[in-house]
DNA sequence: CGGTATCCGCCGGGATACTG
DNA sequence: CAGTATCCCGGCGGATACCG
């Protein structure tokens, strides 16, 4: 269960998923598409990925070698539950972040007492 | 936006919300209630869900000290969505741990070649 | 092109000790 | 009881170099 939510709270998971909501990338297109992931975490994310099922890897035997990634419907009903939960977010992000801003304001370490 | 499902793949921010699904709880309580979580960790994560207004950190001036957790609504929502992904979770568990085991077993490092 | 392999710095978080 | 304050270690992930 825990192991399962894990998946989403790594940022590198969700994001990789969401770029292949729609269609297939390979794995340079994945690379530019994810501002910021490095090769290493990149390849480690898909090989979670696609142990898991939610997305599969194909080979194509030519030169250069080619390599693509799409979501499986299994991935896809992941992608579909964490909307939701995006939605949630999108919904009370103001509200959070109001109170964030409240929060530091009012407990905030005093720097002239 | 991922700062907030952060939010979520903190294991411990789920665990400590998950107990004060229906009731209120005192500090020591939740860290017997949430097994594993260490004095420091409880703290933090406590500081951190009431800064975003989840719950509420409510003192009552008498000795010894006592200080009450409760969810806030927007923290009772929260849950709800939580819910919803935990129920992806439970329902794919099977079909997950499957397609790791075929995994390991079709793409594992040979020991003995 | 699509990866491994290796090194290494950093910091998340546990253990412990102390306080209002 | 409900926290801070320190110390300290393991492992996550970036950078770099190399390979089929």
């Amino acid at each position: 269960m825990l192991k399962i939510l894990a998946l989403i709270g790594d940022k590198w998971s969700i994001l990789v998923i969401g770029q292949l909501r729609d269609r297939t990338l390979r794995f340079s297109e994945l690379h530019r598409a994810v501002t910021g992931i490095s090769q290493r975490m990149l390849t480690l994310t898909l090989r979670q990925l696609e142990r898991d099922g939610l997305l599969t890897r194909t080979v194509h035997p030519s030169v250069p070698p080619r390599v693509d990634y799409a979501l499986t419907p299994l991935g896809a009903t992941l992608l579909d539950s964490v909307a939701a939960l995006a939605e949630w977010a999108t919904t009370h992000r103001q509200e959070i972040n109001s109170n964030r801003r409240h929060y530091d304001a009012t407990h905030s370490p005093r720097t002239q007492p």
